[in-house]
This record gives C-alpha cells, sequence and structure tokens, in this order.
DNA sequence: TTAATTTGTAAGTGAACACTCACATACATT
DNA sequence: AATGTATGTGAGTGTTCACTTACAAATTAA
C-alpha cells in the first residue's frame, strides 16, 4: 500500500502499473490481487485508509469552539499534511485522484465547512457560510500551487491570511 | 484534434487510447501518428492551439487601465472559459492535464497576476501582489470545484466577489 | 499527362497491461 | 504429528496499447 501510494501520487493511478507497485513493494504481482482483488481495490484501500487519516485531522477543529482558533487550526492543516513525507504523498494523490475519478468528495470537508462558518458568524461576519467556502477554495487553489509548482512559497499566502482574519 | 480534446478532458491523457479517438473521430488510428508523430505530439497540438485562447483570454484584462475593470473582467473569465462545449472541455483539460503532467504553468497566468496587482495598487491595498495571488488562488479552487462538482453554483461565490471588491 | 507529394488506410507489430492459476511455504489449531 | 488456512510466488493468460508499414487514393506541380 505504500509502495503503490509513492507511484500513485507520483505517477497517477491509471500510468501506474501493477507489476511495478509489486517491484518496489517487494512483493510478487499476484499477491496484490490475492489481498485486494484487482488494481482499483488497492485504491480504494489506499483511500479508505486515508479517510481516517482527514477524519483525525479535522477532528479537534470541529471541537474547537473559540471561533479565531477555528481559523488558526484550519490554516494550520497545511502544515500538518506535509509533516512527513508519507502525508505529503498521501494528500496530493487526494488532489490528483480528484481529477482522475472526477470525483469531488464533498462529504468529507463538510464538517470543516460548518466548523467554519459557526466561527464567522461568532466573528460577526456578514455571509458566514460563504467566507467559510471561500477560505476552502483558497485553500485548495493554495494547495495545488504547493504540489504542482517547484518552490513554491506557501509561508508568504499563509502570512497573509493570517493578518487578514486577525490570528 | 477535437475528439482528442473531447476523451481527454473526460478520461485523461493516458486513459484515452489512440484507436478510440481515431474512432471518434471517423478516421483511421494510423492517420493520428502520421500528422503528429506520436500520441503526445497530439497533446501537445492541443495544448499549443489552446495557448491561443489563453492569450486571448487575458489580452483585454491587460491592456485595461481601470482598476476595478480589470477585477471585474478578471471574475468574468470563468464565464468566457465556458461560453461553448468546446472551450469547457479545452479549460477542463487544462485544469486536469497540470496533475497528469505535474506542471503547473506559470508563465501563462504572469500577465493576468501583474494586470491585477497593478488594480490593486491603484485602488490603495497594502500588498496588491499577494492580493492579486490570493484572488487567482481562490479563481482556481472555485474552478477545480466547478469541474468536478456536479451542479456547483458558480454564481454564489461569484457575487461575493463582487460585493467584497465593491464592484 | 505525368510525376511527385500529400493524405489516407488496413493489417499488422512487439511490448505492456491487469489478472489467473497451479503450486509452495509459513503458521496456527487440534 | 497432522491438518487446515493464510500468505506468498512465478510463469503463464488474453487483451489492449502505442506505433509501424506496405500500399492506395487524392491533390498538386511540371
Amino acid at each position: 500500500m505504500n509502495a503503490a501510494l509513492e507511484l500513485f501520487a507520483k505517477e497517477g493511478f491509471k500510468a501506474t502499473s501493477t507489476s511495478k507497485v509489486a517491484k518496489l513493494a517487494g512483493v510478487s504481482e499476484g499477491l496484490i490481487f490475492r489481498h485486494f482483488g484487482n488494481k482499483e481495490g488497492l485504491l480504494e484501500a489506499i483511500i479508505l485508509q486515508g479517510e481516517e487519516k482527514a477524519k483525525l485531522l479535522f477532528a479537534d477543529i470541529v471541537l474547537e469552539t473559540e471561533p479565531k482558533e477555528v481559523i488558526r487550526k484550519t490554516l494550520l492543516i497545511g502544515t500538518k499534511m506535509n509533516k512527513n513525507e508519507a502525508d505529503a504523498h498521501f494528500w496530493k494523490l487526494q488532489y490528483k485522484i480528484k481529477w482522475e475519478l472526477e470525483i469531488y468528495g464533498e462529504h468529507k470537508v463538510e464538517p470543516l465547512e460548518r466548523a467554519l462558518a459557526s466561527a464567522f458568524e461568532k466573528l460577526g461576519y456578514d455571509e458566514p457560510l460563504m467566507e467559510a467556502r471561500m477560505l476552502m477554495y483558497t485553500f485548495d487553489g493554495l494547495s495545488t500551487r504547493f504540489y504542482l509548482q517547484k518552490d513554491f512559497d506557501m509561508e508568504g499566502p499563509m502570512a497573509y491570511l493570517w493578518k487578514k482574519y486577525e490570528l
């Protein structure tokens, strides 16, 4: 699964052959099919395993009541997502896979959206839900650049947002 | 090229076989290789043809001097990008291809970035370049949702931005 | 009219693909 | 020790892939 994650994130799902995955993992190709049934089963297992990571990522944000702390923690997700190489691979794969499978997992980010909206409401924003969504769109755009643009500076925009929301 | 554009945008570059492209186009598969050399040549031809469209899209924004009009026109790019089906296919492909080829064509959007930065400067923003970039990140995030999320409402966020920048 | 060039096709090519299967080894249970 | 089961392998399978080639028709140039 680690080998597949790495290759899927680097080369893409369709472009990665099962033989390459097996080779990198140091096992026989047949083992993949014994464990996961088929190539898509392997992908699903990776995504499933990762959804737990996503929940963990949002968990303490959703429970937070202090509005500015909600926004602070949301902005810090970016650093959390790339603490180690495996995590970075996983989250890059998440962004990449969206386009390959043509789905946007809205339900996954809904709890975060609600937490942010509530935070903005407490802070007296006119349209808290829309402000929450805009922040998330911006975050998505930023992440795209981060994963695709070499040497992209994440700290500049982050500091700007920090100032904008007076954190 | 139209057939390839449609299939690449729908299924992805790697996932689309040359035989499928030929079939949809109503020509023999060999013709693709006579004209474009190989499959990547076909992709390059499409992208090249499309870069002209991109230039055209930014052309009158870059020339605009009235700051608010620059922002207005930038926000209206979204509508321009999806006026007809062929254009929508093309721009969706642009977003999709970024992830498949792992490149972000920074140079393509640089003129727009400068135009926006200059506009925000005239409007007295503290950090005009950063504000320009943030708008572009947001635009990217919005576009991703638009192309991947069914029935995504683009008008709500657009109206919100319109109000935010007092257009 | 003829010769050259461009534009097109049908039937291949070997390589790579996802996946199967017969068989081997490791381990747990009785 | 015997048996059942989970775990693993290597050599296949048919199919699909990007791409080639020999040849034909259409277009252009002389």
